[in-house]
DNA sequence: CTACATGCAAAGAGTTTGCATCCGC
DNA sequence: GCGGATGCAAACTCTTTGCATGTAG
């Protein structure tokens, strides 16, 4: 996943908040983590090129990034937190119990059961956090045989 | 959700396990929880029966449940463990972001999705905890307008 | 220079672990 | 009586909060 040419400091500057080196390097680690990154993955990311930066700022920026929009949180399967770079295109993700390998499915396999859930029971789903469907992997059933 | 005439006590016998009479109040009180039911409101109904029981009985006799299969755990929105009787039907939930209303809905609406997602992605889905999709109900929507 | 952002330390939930005691069988 | 189950306290992880300090604009 890249940065897709996002420009941090404008896009703050515009909404009125300040570019920060901790905010550019977060965003860095969110973009190279490539899926979902748990608070402490991307402080250990961070460190590597930083290594003073709190834990306390990286909870504080993913949120921040969260709530403009950047990045996506959801919560994993064992319940923690997980953020990962908000695409354009809506989507979900597999994960494998085994080999912890994450594959990402397009929302078109998603829709239609949303829709007839939604049609069902006058329900509007309002998946603000994607699905993650867990599951095992071709690669890790091949080897239990 | 009822016992389903379950004799917690010979099905433990045959399982080579002791019936004390915590597991007994424990599988009660989620029986009365009727739905999902955290570690805590587990234990905030068994103490109403029984003061003493400690919270560590309660989470480790609800992981001893869910070992021999008789309750499920999931891990909710907020990031918590939540355990339901197992039923015999697999369901799945909406959840209302407002209200906080759950509604049950039958595996045959989502199982096409999980069909089309293991066989483009050749990807054995082990939902083992159910599903929750997040949304706004019906009363919500009426009383926003 | 001024408000926003950060760092630090400490608190706070929720959950797990170690060990002595208890009790079902 | 034996071994599994419980209770208690303490540890542990993850996350949040309060407050002083730093720094972008």
């Amino acid at each position: 996943m890249s940065h897709q040419n996002l420009d941090l400091g404008t896009l703050l500057h515009e909404k009125g908040y300040r570019l920060t080196a901790q905010r550019q390097l977060i965003l860095d680690a969110v973009c190279e983590a490539g899926g979902h990154a748990t608070p402490d993955e991307i402080t250990e990311r961070v460190q590597q090129h930083s290594p003073a930066i709190n834990r306390t700022t990286v909870y504080r920026t993913l949120e921040f990034l969260c709530d403009i929009g950047l990045v996506t949180s959801t919560t994993t399967h064992g319940g923690h937190l997980a953020y990962e770079l908000a695409g354009n295109e809506q989507h979900h993700h597999l994960t494998c119990r085994i080999c912890g390998a994450q594959d990402t499915i397009p929302h078109k396999l998603v829709a239609p059961m949303i829709t007839a859930v939604s049609k069902a029971y006058d329900f509007q789903v309002v998946q603000l956090t994607h699905l993650t469907l867990f599951g095992v992997c071709a690669d890790c059933r091949a080897k239990a045989e």
